[in-house]
DNA sequence: GTGGTCTAGACCACC
DNA sequence: GTGGTCTAGACCACG
């Protein structure tokens, strides 16, 4: 079963292209795979303190992106292969890492600047809570 | 004057945000200084294909952040000083480097990884348009 | 006993009404007659692969209708007569008619367009799986 | 303006369907053209004495297959061209053409019989309200 | 219990 | 006023 332990909403984006995020970046890091069980609709809801309807906003895309598979009256199911995989690391990777390089580039840093900030930050992260 | 020449619109977020981005990003990159004067609301509006009311939003932000000073009938200027610059130079390089570190984690990469992405994509990121 | 060979499931619409629909127009073709089995609930829904529910379901419906009898325990058989044949016969074909009329007219079409479209198509409509 | 006099609500079917429906049979009668105005969510809402957000559930379908185009402040619009004009026609008239073939097939029809089903019916389909 | 549709109504970003 | 997101909660089809 797909996990949401470290999912924190953030404010400003909204919710449920922080869902879709979280699940892709999961099938990135390897941590979901195909046949993963996905919980339902009312019980992410219930555990995110969310409407039912804002997690079925995100299922839904996740299906018209082929990433999932559900039928009425059944539990919804990952459907990943090494094509879509790629696909979605590939989009993934290539977003966050084309935003921080422009975000860096305009604040006038240089390549080697970039690299070190990101690296001495690399442990402030908010671990696991 | 502060240009606005290398200013894209993203969609999915808040334009009002994206102008106070740009013009910190600005303050960061050393190209915005102390008394610099800004496009008025009506020009830069223009110039962005942008409703005036929007470009107000991000102009009042600025003020209430006492990053501008602008007055009824008259032109807008930068006032910045060392503290407020290292206070907005601190704030955007941190929420960058955070996010993307954090982006970069929840996908299982490593320090040494993220960084080498960072560089290897920097040259890719688009040029003066 | 009453065949549910060519019985494909469509998507988008209540699988209890084509069940129904099904059992309708084998009355109409004529391959359905009075007193006829009907396969019980329990092989119905294991055959076509569907919760007995929903078997169920379409059962009652028919039943209440009048159009077949059953008792618990029984087997249940088509109770038909000439004044429902007809009745089942004249509310199927027009519906079915009409549905279509009202689509082709209201896509712009004339009467003697939508026929030859109907004839055109005829034999293109899948044949026994 | 695309018009909605004609529309009646079918029950049965979702009503985000119909109103997909409704504006693709209009594209293929030729009364709904390229950068017609689509009447906003509210407006039809209230007019179909709908909940907004069926309305807004149809609209994003259509934006989501190209045949139409909407921004946030802005009206909507149709946008269409050759290409799209036809496969939304192909489309239409395919699915309607052999739903109806399929039926008559079923119901022990011959083509000849069809036809004549549905010319004689085509008087009857009720007419402008 | 699960997915899907729908109503009622609010708030935000934008024109 | 317009599009987009979200909450609250109901009902239906299905397993």
């Amino acid at each position: 079963m797909i996990s949401f332990d470290n999912f924190k909403l953030r404010d400003g984006i909204p919710v449920y292209l922080q869902i879709l995020e979280h699940i892709k970046q999961g099938i990135v890091a390897g941590e979901i795979v195909n046949n993963d069980e996905l919980p339902s609709r009312r019980v992410l809801s219930a555990l995110l303190g969310l409407n039912p309807n804002t997690v079925q906003k995100a299922y839904r895309i996740l299906e018209d992106e082929g990433l999932i598979e559900s039928h009425a009256g059944a539990k919804s199911y990952m459907r990943l292969d090494g094509e879509k995989l790629r696909r979605v690391r590939d989009e993934l990777i290539e977003r966050v890492t084309l935003d921080a390089a422009e975000a860096f580039k305009r604040m006038g840093l240089t390549k080697a600047e970039a690299a070190a900030l990101l690296e001495r930050y690399w442990s402030e992260v908010e671990e696991e809570k």
